[in-house]
DNA sequence: ATCATTTATAAAAACGTTTGAATAGTTGAC
DNA sequence: GTCAACTATTCAAACGTTTTTATAAATGAT
């Protein structure tokens, strides 16, 4: 590649233009493959792609955005960067974008929903083709969102459900997670469960509820109300662990009998385990644990975590393949390709964490 | 906020000019606080602001980028955000750069040194103003970034020392951390420790394995050959985990003795773990185990790792305030503030998986 | 009263593209 | 031999700023 080029001025269109002999029209119409170079020899073409390659040309970004009013950019905003389950998501999405010619914005909410508003609309200033939200927690005003679909900016969230009526959403079909999560701890012989359920306002959590009930009624289990308990409706996703901790330790502290937690996810599963090792049982023989969501460290603690994997990847990738979608349709007719939410098929990741019964245990302090 | 403007044609540096009377060139002057902008009066300002408030214009960004080739975009290159390490750092940056004008773009290199290059041809492309490259890890050619440098860009790593005589960088002080790990379990009482140390060419591993020597020295303590080994340097850093634990099961079968094992960082740690769980030797109790980087997971864990904490924060906040005083005196003088590579002091987090040795054990299987 | 300086504003030239309308030359149909 | 359609290329007008230079009035010193 001959781009050590440390020259004083920018090669520009017109520079190519004169060196090629055309005029920039011209070049500018190869270089896009307009519809208009349809009528233009490929003798020519090839003329002005060499002068292009002799100088080093390359487009100047500012120019061209002005002109056209795309700045070729997807706004990705994720409300917590240093949450696995975000930046699994994030690197679905990037990888999608990287042979395009979009470029990614991404921007990190901290948690914080008060931010959320204050950078939607900093991506409006710069200008974002479309967003994609990565959400893994609730609590956020949709109303921004909706605002951005009204500016005709192709929008989508990834990984929760919003229950919005007009932004689209992707996400783990929570549904089945939960049935498969039930149905792997029954098959392994357990029969008193303790369910740590997430906060109630959560569709994700619903959903997952939704599933459990399911198999238990096609099994024909009874769950116990005193073994079913809820996490703070307040938390943040960095505090399910503590949330985990605290109610895992009420569990135990209530003298019920159970063999096996099924805990709402991945963090909330470590800190059931925090408080089962502190009380003297171990993981999984005198308790098997299930979280949700395969977060990378799930595979490296000891014992690792048997858990419930959304395809997070898969759904970052979607929602690129989504906006794409949305903007190449945009540049053609009108009508967007609107579909539901979409959802994707759930994992069992078995590993360490869950094991058989092989008798009926009551091993207390 | 009356922003909700659905107008169709887009506010302009015109219209404001129209609507307060005023030329265009002299609502520029006032909006950009330009030198030139000291002989206008305030009420002339303030009649300018009120029309922008009224109309609600936002500056194009894409004209502005334009006529004055400023971007305002510093790029960040993460060489794997599913690294929580470069996670954090990330953070560090975008957190400082918020308040500014200064928007990060963010590109992930998944770990493949071959991309590097590719991402940074990238930036340039989009004429980023300054470049952070975040890195976990070490391995990738260095002559790409001393282009971006050749280019007048400020540049600089954070993370890892790379070593170049032009690009500065800003890391923790391994040595430190070396000494501190060591001293650690020195005062818990273990003689026998065993290490996993970092691939030999990376200049962090060596760097802490000095800090332990002298340690060592100082405390009058002799290290066995026998029970040092080293990671394979082919190896990503998704495969540390991997290494700890193969290198910790071919210490377990070399029958040596050791109460305590220094992992080069967390992820080899938690590799150690495993090795030594599956040999049924308990941590802490029959093994002390102590890492280093403090990446989540290692709070959630049980027993939670003791580990030497990098402020993986701090160093992400000084990258930005480095480049963003670079751009700063560009703008004024020519001669930016050079300084060498920053070292940052480390913290030792001491959780559960160290305790003091009780009785010399040597228990094995 | 005159000239230099300071104060207040504007004109106009970029910045480097894209794109709709325009200009010709060439074909083919009748 | 004329009209329409196609082919090949160009003109020129934006896109919305920033910034250099210019203008013009007011101030102040001599």
């Amino acid at each position: 590649m001959t781009r050590i080029s440390l020259n004083r001025r920018r090669v520009t269109l017109m520079d190519v233009a004169r060196a090629s002999g055309f005029s920039p029209s011209t070049v500018s119409l190869v270089l896009n493959e307009a519809p208009l170079a349809r009528y233009i020899p490929a003798k020519t073409k090839q003329k002005i792609l060499d002068a292009v390659e002799r100088l080093g040309y390359r487009p100047d970004i500012f120019a061209r955005s002005l002109r056209s009013q795309r700045s070729q950019m997807i706004g990705v905003l994720v409300i917590d960067l240093a949450d696995p389950f975000c930046t699994l998501i994030l690197q679905g999405v990037e990888h999608k974008l990287l042979p395009t010619a979009y470029l990614p914005i991404v921007m990190d909410a901290h948690n914080q929903p008060s931010q959320v508003e204050r950078y939607v609309e900093m991506m409006i200033e710069r200008r974002v083709e479309g967003l994609i939200t990565v959400a893994n927690w609730l609590l956020f005003d949709m109303t921004v969102l909706e605002d951005i679909d009204d500016r005709q900016i192709p929008t989508l969230v990834v990984g929760r459900d919003l229950e919005s009526p007009t932004v689209n959403s992707v996400l783990v079909d929570n549904e089945a997670g939960g049935y498969a999560a039930m149905e792997h701890l029954y098959q392994l012989g357990h029969r008193e469960i303790a369910f740590v359920r997430g906060p109630r306002r959560m569709a994700d959590s619903r959903m997952r509820w939704k599933g459990i009930r399911r198999f238990a009624t096609d099994a024909g289990l009874r769950l116990h109300s005193a073994l079913i308990r809820d996490l703070p409706g307040t938390m943040d996703s960095s505090s399910s662990f503590d949330g985990g901790l605290k109610v895992a330790n009420e569990l135990i502290q209530s003298g019920e009998k159970f063999t096996a937690i099924l805990a709402f996810d991945d963090l909330t599963a470590y800190g059931v385990i925090r408080a089962l090792s502190e009380a003297g049982r171990r993981v999984p023989e005198s308790c098997s644990v299930i979280g949700f969501d395969d977060v990378p460290p799930s595979a490296l603690s000891t014992p690792g975590l048997t858990t419930i994997q959304q395809p997070m990847s898969e759904m970052g990738e979607y929602a690129a393949e989504y906006i794409l979608k949305h903007l190449a349709h945009r540049r053609e007719d009108g009508t967007p390709p609107y579909g539901d939410s979409h959802l994707m098929k759930p994992t069992l990741i078995a590993r360490g964490s869950t094991a058989a019964v092989t008798k009926p245990v009551r091993k207390k302090k």
